[in-house]
DNA sequence: CCTTGACTTCAACCATTGTTGAAGTCCTAG
DNA sequence: CTAGGACTTCAACAATGGTTGAAGTCAAGG
């Protein structure tokens, strides 16, 4: 049996496990400021109770098509320990930005079949 | 005034600008097979009239979201000198692509609307 | 023939999104 | 106290999609 001490935070492995992703990408979306982290005396990141959760955004909103920095602009509207409210907000960015990407995607769509593409000589 | 002698085929430079891709994409479209050339005997490469126009069809499919590789995988569904119907059959893979990607945008949007991602402690 | 612009190859570089490995340090159970 | 696993940093590698530059060759008009 593990015990989990809560009290000072989630370490690389917790955060890695609990959010499906690998140690190298919770060390990787660090780096980029998509989760902060506080040290321990020892060097080591400990990781607030939402990090897990601001993975598995990242993540989603890396499959809706924002890279990295994007993801990043938008997590750092989140202040620390955020409201429903906050998350809120995040959640209405990300289905504008998806709802955008299917916008594009038709567009593609009709571009495709507006013989715009001058195919057939 | 410039006379296009179209006998011999496309210049690269004539392909970026028919495309409006730049002449390095044209060479490396035709190193990944998008796009096919002949040789003159100074070794510079001349492309048939529809080469333009599978470029315009790659930057499509790419926009779709589809990599160079999967472009020139449905590209060489193509024969040289395409009918329509061949054009056809390319034209639907790609809009079945583009239908898929959108479906994969709406589970995300469903995703983030479920509350699976436990943002809210 | 000669100049000039367009072409040739090849390697190096850019950004993006991580993974992997080496060498070393920390933390915790026993 | 000590072994072990988990952590640290840093650099190198990988794939994707090209761009840029160097050094040299081709093609066409005058």
């Amino acid at each position: 049996m593990v015990e989990v001490k809560v009290a000072d935070g989630l370490t690389v492995g917790q955060v890695a496990e609990a959010s499906g992703v690998a140690a190298s990408a919770v060390r990787f979306y660090g780096q980029h400021g998509l989760i902060s982290s506080v040290r321990t005396s020892g060097n080591q990141r400990r990781f607030g109770p939402d990090a897990a959760c601001r993975v598995k955004v990242a993540r989603v909103s890396q499959r809706i098509g924002l890279t990295v920095a994007e993801v990043a602009a938008v997590l750092a509207e989140l202040p620390s320990d955020p409201t429903p409210a906050d998350w809120g907000r995040v959640h209405d960015a990300l289905v504008a930005e998806a709802e955008a990407r299917i916008g594009d995607l038709r567009t593609q769509l009709q571009l495709l079949s507006s013989g715009e593409l001058l195919c057939q000589l």
